[in-house]
DNA sequence: CATGAATGAGCGTTCATTCAT
DNA sequence: TATGAATGAACGCTCATTCAT
């Protein structure tokens, strides 16, 4: 079924998958037509069926290459790093930026698997274990705050890098680095004006 | 076409907006049709369209009526009040808190109006930007860490309550003090063991 | 079911009747639903149904009435008198305007009957039939030229009077008296100039 | 929406409007369902919409086809020739068989634009104003009775053709010629027993 | 590989009519 | 007599999916 052969049926499906990409992130799951994505697409309804066995099959794909991705961070170990003492901030950054470049770099297919899809909440509980796990390891280095409830840590990265993703999908203001820093910064140190206080 | 003459048409219709709250939580806006939803409230197809226009106007009311509860507290000025220095940590936790009771006090309505709606998101932005504007306040009063970018900070706090609240939405588990103060907790101080560094 | 006991519901019946009238007039039978009746009388849904039976009833009811005052006129044999040669002219004259009088005297009920009623057509055919008799019986007499074709003769004379009437309905314009001489003239005479040709 | 790309859609395009036409003159525009189209068209429902957009559209395609059709007679002059006084009658006969002949030549179509359609009236007032023009134009020329008023005699005309082609297209007695020249003759002529009176 | 044509299943909405008070 | 509430039965339209070529 989703076999291609020739590199003309190759070149068609992508487009196809490209075209999908787009509505769905243009329109939602549902709002989108089969209709839509073909017409993008330039081809046939008929045609679409050649390369998905649904509609539900492309969207299912398109999460699958994004979970794929993230994976592949995962497993390079970037989100999981013991800290060495003498420059947490900058290693924190660091890992942050990292992350968010990854889902900056295909913003559409970001767009779709974590905002959209029904099962974008279980990726981003996702992503928030494994920096939980991470928390966790550097708690018990010592780094990390010991009355800190790592789980309430790990969803304030994960919910701020949310908003921030969001407001970026939406108006593409703000370099990586930057965002990236900044919200380092503020799950590190928190908001407090200690010397104050 | 919303005025209702009678007690029991009175009591019809708020069956009808109970079970479209339900309905609507757990399959989503698409998936839920006005026959599960008459069914739900043991009603005719027909008698749904004696009490609201149309299938979305139901789900509009039901967001309004959530805008109207969030107006409130805002217009309480719950949400940005000037923390005098002494118990900043409590009077913190306690507009969190706040906050947070009355997202819960109807769940299903929250889960509605904050996640599944297409204008959740900017109800959500709405939250965030009454919280950015009592950070900006208290950061001039020396509050608040000067160097912080308070839409950031406002995102770390918005982004995490989202968070808690999904949970919440979804186990149940955890008192609503006992969240606000973690939450407020890790937004105030972040993460760090300063004491180690 | 048709029956009223007092005054009131006497009442009420016939501000349903007129209602009716003027909706289907304006609207057309299908058009025309029992809620705009209703509205346009004054009383609720259910009251409709005390005294008639149906959408369908009314209308009928209406037609009937409608039929009545024509056959008053067809019984009063003002329709079908023989004409007495001296005057001819003028008494054909007479006895369109006495026509176009009838159906002017209640031009909604008359546009209901003739015009959107679906056996308003043999309404106008009942007509024609009586024009036919007439002109028969006068044709026997002399009056009315041998050759013509009395059934064409009863057609002209009647969907003549329809365009007219069509007309006037619609704006208003012209006496009955003008336009009951104009039409028995280009009936009697035709519109060729005979001095010429 | 309407373009066909094959010789098979055409087909099923033109059952569909051949379906719609007939059921439309059998039933009215209301009374008739889409459902009843398609099932007399042999196929589904949904295949409809391949072909048109909504029910009213096919009605209003109906309604185009046959107002060009007329236009193709005004253009071609037929109706609005200035009569040589010669042949009158003769001409005056070609001319009423002319419009009667297309309006017969799809009895059905014609039965639709012309008494179904809520726009008939309109289309026959057109058809009485080319007439009037007509009539206008052979009164200058003084084959016209000077006293006629124009108006009124083009609605004797129309008035006479739509009863006869009502009956018509009800018995379908009757030969075009003779219906034809029996109509010239008495709008013509008149009903008057000139020689007597 | 690709397409135009076709369809089944479903959904939101309307409206004449009835019921309970 | 009158009403607000309620309903059954339709109907137009949409859309993901399949078939024939």
């Amino acid at each position: 079924m989703a076999a291609t052969r020739t590199r003309k049926g190759e070149e068609s499906r992508s487009r196809l998958l490209h075209a999908a990409t787009t509505e769905f992130a243009r329109l939602g799951y549902h709002a989108t037509k089969v209709s839509d994505i073909v017409a993008a697409a330039g081809l046939s309804q008929a045609a679409f069926y050649l390369y998905f066995t649904s509609k539900e099959a492309v969207f299912t794909e398109l999460i699958a290459e994004f979970r794929g991705r993230l994976q592949v961070l995962a497993d390079a170990g970037k989100l999981a790093t013991h800290l060495s003492p003498e420059s947490v901030p900058d290693q924190v950054r660091a890992n942050v930026l990292a992350l968010l470049q990854l889902l900056m770099a295909d913003a559409t297919l970001t767009r779709i698997a974590l905002f959209l899809a029904p099962d974008g909440e279980s990726i981003r509980d996702g992503i928030a274990a494994l920096i939980m796990a991470n928390l966790q390891a550097n708690q018990a280095a010592g780094i990390i705050r010991p009355d800190l409830d790592v789980a309430v840590g790990a969803d304030a990265m994960v919910g701020l890098l949310e908003r921030l993703l969001r407001r970026w999908l939406k108006t593409g203001e703000g370099a990586p680095e930057s965002l990236a820093s900044a919200a380092a910064d503020v799950i590190m140190y928190g908001i407090l004006n200690r010397e104050v206080l």
